[in-house]
DNA sequence: CAACTAAGTTTAATGAATAAACTATGATGA
DNA sequence: TCATCATAGTTTATTCATTAAACTTAGTTG
């Protein structure tokens, strides 16, 4: 809609772009924008300020809101997103369950559908449930994003493991059925977009790292994705960080991977699972030996200062289940990663926000790549109470 | 010039975009572009294609050529890079001397000065120098562009143990002088910007790393620098990369460190230096033990598996002097980079090409920011020859 | 209540694109 | 040999999103 092509033929590229800012100033401070606000923000005039909320409004994309207070003159009309109208429909594919969420432009959660399947049933349930709500929701749906574990480069699922999936053209198969772009997006890149709401503008890189039974990275940058052609980006699991006679033994057959050492299943032993509730994953901790946490939160810290490093990174943010270790164990991985090393910046490093791994991310994934738009970190907490 | 501000507020953002690509043709394929090639690949009109051209040959960027051989109608007209009037102020400072040189737009170099300093007369003699070059040169300079040792954020020099510089404005000083824009980048990153002209669009990440005295890393994608405010990024020299028995103490005081393994001084002793020429390192290399090369190339190949992985990186280039080592040393960083990891992709290993370092990086650095153009790698050699 | 201030709209002008008709020049084939 | 076609490039009228400036609306303030 406000996206498409790159070619910049006539001045619709002008009125894309900034159709674009204007309705990202209003995603940015739903309930407080207004025209005049919009022309200040941008530079633009008034006029074209009103002209670009008139088709926003007509595209059902924003809508008029209260009157604002007085400051000094006419009171400004507000202007808010449009919850209404359009949908984004959130997949999260797991192995024997997923989770179909319909979400406003708000980020409120209008519908939600779990379903559960063997590895045999998940393709005919999957197409089943999207069938579904293509012919509830027809003309309303916006876009559609599925977040699952593998690698994708966006259109089809490159290599997943978990999914026993190589080479499946997922987003074409649901967008004959669903009439509306699909975006595919890896579960630890969308989890990393959720954390990045937070992110402000030319802040630098963010490093994010999700620990559970596996390890993934993802970088980010501005809120979004770091750019390239990066299908297999992030895949750090089985990169040797450790040597010598400390090398483990990895389920990948080989030596001193980092999923080796700091894997959940690494520290806490097979008992362990994604699924674990915090609770339940606190008490397998009290009942591990100690040196584990060390021995996994060196391995990561020597992961984190090499990329750090080269990155010039601005941050680094740990999720997934290692959250339930507490601060005990980031606090291990701040002192390994000594921040008295010469030529290397310190580099904070924290646990991701609660819950922001539900579907936020793939829903902010879709969104940016409809209207080039993030939500402010408020509405991503609406998202995740839904 | 083409470049300024992002607002969005007008057509001519749109024109200005229109010019870059349109001259970025030009660049490509100097000689062999017309007008109608333009429009082609661009998707603009004839009538468009042919405004534009007319623009940049007003604004002596580009000069009419030859006519082209019939393709079956009427002759067109070349178009080629006017080297007749712009020049690019190219810097290049070390500690004890530097090389300024005068670039024109098609990469032949003009005029090149060499200065030698004492370290305490080293900014008397560049501002001498830099006066020299605004007064000969006035009204034909485009854009100047230093490179240096040390960290920048592209204005001032942040931080350069080997000059002895914090916080030096240096790109205000110059400007005050030469009044056309001064951008400062580090001494790695422009040599892996001088690489990088051989990158293809949406080919990937490149990860390049030089090695000399001092280890540094640069991230380029679609032959620019990775994008984000990275003022310290690739500061990886003093990352801890050897653990155990194994580390050796490295000259700033810690144990383990990449250049305490793999640098030229590690492998090479306190004779290397970097200004050596290749047959003296050979003959360096012919005295020393085999050993250090096996572990030079062990470290190093950790590093690169590690962030080649969290970048999805295309491919590693390897520069600096640690070129004289020839194939043998790559072989041996090839194997330890183990081809068969789980979960990494193949990741090829080259060194840079000969001479890339000297001043066509700063020059592309310089180019890119005033025109937002790219050489072509034939254009590069010209400078190279220069 | 007059003067001021801020929000927002209307209208004419500007500039960069397109479409379509045009000129110029060479290749090709009956 | 010349009519036809193909390609390069220009000219002219039109389109469209912007700006500038004048205007309306609706509030605050002295």
């Amino acid at each position: 809609m406000l996206n498409s092509d790159d070619a910049l033929d006539t001045q619709g590229s002008v009125r894309r772009a900034n159709l674009r800012r204007a309705l990202q100033l209003v995603f940015r401070s739903p309930g407080t924008q207004t025209r005049a606000g919009i022309a200040r923000a941008t530079g633009l005039t008034a006029a074209t300020a009103s002209s670009l909320v008139a088709e926003l409004i007509e595209s059902r994309l924003i809508v008029e809101g209260e009157q604002a207070a007085s400051t000094g003159g006419k009171r400004a009309t507000t202007l808010s997103v449009d919850a209404g109208h359009h949908l984004i429909l959130v997949m999260v594919i797991r192995p024997t369950d997923a989770r179909l969420s319909l979400v406003a432009l708000d980020g409120a959660e209008v519908d939600t559908r779990r379903i559960s399947y063997t590895p045999a049933a998940r393709d005919r349930m999957l197409d089943e449930e999207v069938e579904r709500i293509a012919g509830e929701y027809s003309g309303r749906l916006l876009i559609a994003g599925a977040q699952l574990p593998g690698t994708t480069d966006g259109r089809a699922v490159l290599e997943s493991v978990q999914l026993g999936w190589t080479d499946v053209p997922l987003a074409d198969r649901f967008e004959r059925m669903l009439d509306v772009p699909v975006l595919l997006v890896n579960d630890v890149d969308a989890e990393a977009i959720a954390e990045a709401a937070t992110e402000e503008e030319d802040s630098g890189y963010r490093l994010f790292i999700h620990i559970g039974v596996g390890i993934g990275a993802a970088v980010t940058l501005d809120g979004r994705l770091a750019p390239g052609p990066r299908d297999r980006a992030g895949e750090i699991g089985h990169v040797q960080v450790v040597f010598g006679d400390e090398a483990r033994l990895c389920r990948c057959g080989r030596y001193g991977c980092l999923e080796s050492a700091s894997s959940m299943t690494a520290m806490l032993g097979d008992d362990f699972d994604d699924a674990l509730d915090p609770r339940e994953v606190r008490a397998l901790a009290d009942a591990a030996d100690p040196g584990v946490f060390a021995d996994g939160a060196r391995a990561l810290a020597r992961t984190i200062k090499l990329i750090a490093a080269v990155l010039d990174a601005a941050e680094v943010v740990i999720g997934g289940p290692v959250k339930a270790l507490g601060e005990p164990f980031l606090d291990l991985v701040r002192t390994d990663i000594d921040y008295a090393a010469t030529g290397t910046a310190d580099v904070p490093v924290r646990y991701a926000d609660a819950d922001a791994a539900i579907s936020t991310g793939v829903a902010q994934f879709a969104l940016s790549a409809a209207l080039g738009v993030r939500w402010s970190p408020q509405q991503l907490r609406a998202v995740r109470r839904g």
